[in-house]
DNA sequence: TTGTACAAATGAACACTGTTCAATATATTT
DNA sequence: AAATATATTGAACAGTGTTCATTTGTACAA
């Protein structure tokens, strides 16, 4: 009963074509510049072939979202992981994060800025799931803070996450939608590095 | 010589009835799908019309982002100026973006996350004038913080406008794109307004 | 009033887009 | 070899931004 087995695999190997040629354009010309013809013509298939395995090109942006996530975020926490001290480890999670953004900017559109259509509620699941793993991971390390003593005990977890995560996001989004040129500043990466560290230090010490 | 002045307030008359149009559009219908012949049609022109007063599309969505930072930006600052307390007042500005962000989605993006392609420098100026306004006034505050002594002397107004422009910004663009729904949260605006409440805590007495 | 110059508006045309689907080609099973 | 099932095609549809030769409408001089 190999045959089967066979075309399954087939089926596989085209589905991943396909996803590997889009994230190909993809990053080199953008989303509004990914067409299905473009795809379809550099994989050498007709534009038809691409709707036997995509129901349409949103669910292959989806499918481009999770591999994004699946290959680079995981990673940025995974790397983080031998950093004893949870404070230093939490800072060390935002300024990977901020250096993954700014450095693969269609990749961070694609995971944090782009609004794809998610009708499907199966795909939500899939949509998510990496990324509930990546917060669960910031609220451990936000936990083990307060463990340490570096943080009051009576913070809620959620808050917090969403509190570091939204900083070091509004940086990196606003970097890459070169809303901060509106700062007659030379060094943009400079300056907000420093402005996160800025952060980190509030965290602890407060502005007054 | 009232000719020539009647002709230019007419070629001006069909130039905003044109914006008025693509606003319209826009906010119904979103960016994606305002399209010129749309436009064209709603005010009974041909498509051809647009292009007299507007290079491209870019340039028209270029205008529209100068229209909604005067309208609403100009009045998000200048409804706070009369709250005494330089804390309370940038405390009350945060809430007022926040919430200003989250009731017209359509807006904020155009405002803070498109990237409209701007090529023409002399567009640059007039993109980024209502901004710096925006930044400088947020700058004001902060020092008049510094003043009345809710903040260190230290402080660098670049880095804590940063600081607190790219909180808000965060927290806004990650629920209207949708990713705060990793939380099973009931109440998301609730919960952001609280999390911007806990920010404004930690600005002054830190987590620890 | 007529003719001419000039600006404004048109709408067909071009090259693209996502998506569908009857027709065709290929491979497997009987 | 014939029948069946699956994979692939590419033309077609309705839409997009943009351009430009052509037409329309107005203003001024003869």
């Amino acid at each position: 009963m190999g045959i089967a087995e066979r075309k399954e695999r087939e089926r596989e190997e085209v589905k991943d074509l396909i996803l590997n040629a889009a994230r190909e354009i993809f990053l080199r010309e953008g989303y509004e510049n990914t067409s299905i013809r473009k795809i379809a013509s550099q994989i050498e298939y007709s534009p038809g072939t691409i709707y036997l395995h995509y129901k349409d090109k949103n669910e292959l942006l989806l499918a481009l979202h999770d591999k994004a996530f699946e290959c680079k975020m995981k990673s940025l926490f995974i790397d983080v992981q031998d950093i004893a001290d949870p404070l230093e480890r939490l800072k060390a999670t935002g300024r990977s994060y901020l250096q993954y953004g700014i450095d693969n900017p269609q990749d961070y559109e694609l995971m944090f800025i782009l609004t794809c259509t998610m009708d499907a509620l199966a795909l939500k699941e899939e949509f998510w799931s990496d990324g509930a793993m990546a917060i669960n991971m910031l609220k451990e390390n936000v936990k083990a803070c307060i463990e340490a003593g570096y943080f009051r005990k009576d913070l809620n977890l959620d808050e917090i996450s969403l509190l570091l995560w939204s900083q070091v996001h509004g940086i990196t989004s606003l970097y890459n939608t070169e809303r901060l040129n509106i700062y007659s500043i030379e060094d943009k990466k400079e300056f907000m590095f420093r402005t996160l560290d800025v952060f980190f230090s509030i965290i602890t010490h407060g502005l007054a």
